[in-house]
DNA sequence: CGCCGGTTTCAGACATCTTTCAGCTTCCAG
DNA sequence: CTGGAAGCTGAAAGATGTCTGAAACCGGCG
């Protein structure tokens, strides 16, 4: 789960970025409304959290193009500003909540919780399965029948991703950009070596899903007795 | 569009429900919260606006009963209190937004409008068919009844261009420059290569379409039942 | 500091796709 | 009927993409 966090208050941003990651999000934090906008179009993003006041360009704006882009990914709004008339602004150019500062991290949280139940292929369930596959998100447990493993980070990440996109084919750019994010320099051999790793795993498991390569074009999962 | 109050507040429900009303929606309201789970649980309706404090169940239980139901209604709470812990539990129990009384109509409106724009996004199952075959664009499998095949990424590109052309006759060299490109030394032996590639497994799937040959010309496919 | 789990890097093995080529068949004109 | 052009196809070589073990790296922790 990739949150954006677009605020120009330096310190505010790292702190948000703080409480993201100690959540277990990934989240990538920009401090004006251009690099905001740019990122946000990149589509790799669960969630944003967007500051309305922003230098270059303000939240509505980054929000509107964002939206006129076709993009439906939450937003969540963040200001000082407490008006009426920003709040319903903010809503009818596409904002998802609104919330204003100052705020309590635990609303922030809820916040996002609430917004990630509402998309229906990220709700946040305990557990994702696909066929004899259980993964458990909060202990990163993947197991199947009696056997269990523990995964890392990224093997969760991965392994989670492809559990949500089920039988549908993922890109190695997609899986790069998802896990390791925009600026990462990670190139597909990362990806190539998680992969084995999940298959390895997979295996230890008796599980009967398989990880599929499809060449040229990425890795979806596969059940062979369905 | 049907939108569910539940209010105790007689007179504020009845201008809630005109506010509705006047706003093009359909509303209807009922005041205690078991009266409200029952309507609720009818399916009906497209949004729910849910105070808390309730004669008979207040509305976190009602909240939950509802999402404990499996419903994914979005709903809207509405509430004199303002604490966080409120606004906490209400959003963690499943509600889309936390609204506090008092509040503008505008502002009502606009968190309606955002819960409405929400729309589930359609799956991008791109497929191509011609007779009993399947041509399944992102795993570049090729199928026929319970068979399948893949494709590699040249035999892919030319089983799509002679499926997007059916019976329509397509000459070597227009498969040489679409599928080489222009700048590309490939001769007509490499299309004849591919074209025997695809035949055998068109065979391979038993299905009973055909690439005929013409002679001087180029290909095209022939399904002998049509 | 040294250990540890997680992550990244790298190189060689491996698999698959693509090209090439030679020998074959088919078609048709003379 | 015959010869040559056009088309087909199996095999092998060449190119490219993917897998994976091992080692290096890294940040946190005792």
């Amino acid at each position: 789960m990739r949150v954006l966090i677009v605020e120009d208050e330096v310190r505010l941003a790292a702190t948000l970025q703080d409480l993201m990651e100690m959540n277990g999000y990934n989240a990538d934090a920009c401090h004006d409304g251009e690099a905001g906008l740019d990122n946000a179009l990149t589509g790799i993003y669960d969630i944003i959290i967007l500051d309305v006041m922003l230098p270059k360009m303000d939240g509505f704006t980054v929000l509107k193009r964002l939206r006129g882009a076709g993009s439906a990914t939450p937003v969540l709004m963040l200001t000082a500003r407490d008006q009426l008339s920003d709040r319903v602004e903010g809503l009818d150019c596409g904002a998802d909540y609104y919330l204003t500062k100052p705020f309590e991290p635990q609303e922030l949280l809820a916040c996002i919780r609430a917004l990630v139940r509402r998309q229906p292929e990220l709700r946040n369930t305990e557990e994702l399965t696909y066929a004899d596959l259980r993964l458990e998100k909060n202990t990163f447990t993947l197991s199947c029948e009696a056997r269990s493993v523990r995964l890392s980070r990224k093997e969760f990440d991965m392994m989670e991703l492809l559990m949500l996109n089920r039988e549908l084919v993922i890109t190695k750019e997609t899986l790069l950009l998802k896990i390791w994010g925009y600026e990462s320099d990670a190139e597909d051999n990362n990806v190539e070596v998680y992969i084995s790793f999940l298959r390895k795993k997979l295996d230890h498991l008796h599980s009967r899903v398989k990880i599929r390569t499809i060449r040229m074009v990425g890795y979806c999962l596969a059940d062979p007795d369905s």
